[in-house]
DNA sequence: AAGGCCATGTAACAAGTTACATGATTAA
DNA sequence: TTAATCATGTAACTTGTTACATGGCCTT
């Protein structure tokens, strides 16, 4: 929050928490309430402030110097350890319990779900390297892309895994 | 955790939870707190149900028939959304906020612990191979695999994206 | 100027984490 | 048999989600 406050100035939390959905709501994800919980902390904490009160109460926060400061440390820190909870993976690992037939219907959902991001991030690479062509802002999507491309392999590799599964996919070649 | 409780048989909270981190923990994460928080639940809603006080008033848990048809019915409704957040993508987003060299050894630094974890993934292929070779576990390494070669093939296209910072490296093939 | 619809913020709940308490087990 | 350690469970706190309230704007 204090990366985009930054960024894109003086903006009120519904107003941020749009932004944020946009600009890195693609790897991480902000509720518009914890944003607003957050902007309180940062406040209080002297890491940005408000100007006086707009329409509905609104308020929109800047940075300061302190804010700026407390940022870079903890960029500075390093990244954390990441958390990825993948919930086909789940329906895969206990497949078992499901129907072969339901468990394919499942899959080929996903699979078409997976199709439509890839186009989505193909679209957004398109109008980045059109518009900004920031290179920080490139390399989170060239892990989306790369992702979405790990995502698209193993799917393809899925009947060879599961041949009764996929009857009409031919199996491995050895 | 119905799941695992039906796989695993008569289970205790502790022993459970040290179970989901072995299972499933490569792609979803649950405390021991939770476990303990859940399986109060599931045994409330009838899923579980728990045999006598063992040493420290510890139970042991089984699936019952309705909890098989819960599990069963969570399965049939598919996968929700995944979660990702991955913290260095907010490092490098962000990145312009840090020293260059510091960037550089934090990516530095990721890529090796993401090397030991290519490392394990090829550890635990071989172990699951020799062992017990179930498709549904395989598949879920196998995307765990592919989703590390993705993390690697990036972070070896990083140097093309950012010239100044790895000067090093050679730019990209035109 | 009244009704409907968005913008903005808040409150209540659920899920996730960290720190703690305490009963067994082992080793000296 | 006492101290240290581990196993098991619980409580307090933080983070994340869902549902709600309400004030301003636009359209007729």
């Amino acid at each position: 929050m204090l990366g985009l406050i930054s960024q894109i100035g003086p903006i009120n939390g519904n107003a941020l928490s749009q932004s944020a959905g946009i600009l890195i709501g693609d790897f991480w994800t902000l509720t518009r309430s914890q944003v607003y919980r957050e902007l309180q902390t940062l406040e209080e904490r002297g890491y940005i402030e408000a100007g006086p009160l707009g329409p509905r109460a609104s308020r929109e926060f800047s940075i300061t110097r302190q804010g700026v400061r407390a940022l870079h440390d903890w960029l500075d820190g390093g990244p954390s350890d990441e958390i990825i909870r993948f919930p086909v993976l789940l329906t895969i690992r206990f497949g078992a319990f499901l129907e072969p037939e339901r468990l394919r219907t499942i899959m080929a959902e996903f699979s078409r779900e997976r199709e439509e991001r890839r186009e989505y991030y193909a679209a957004l690479e398109v109008d980045m390297r059109t518009n900004n062509n920031d290179p920080f802002e490139l390399a989170t999507l060239r892990f989306g892309r790369l992702f979405e491309g790990a995502v698209e392999q193993w799917l393809s590799e899925l009947p060879a895994l599961f041949p009764e599964l996929f009857p009409g996919d031919a199996p491995p070649p050895a």
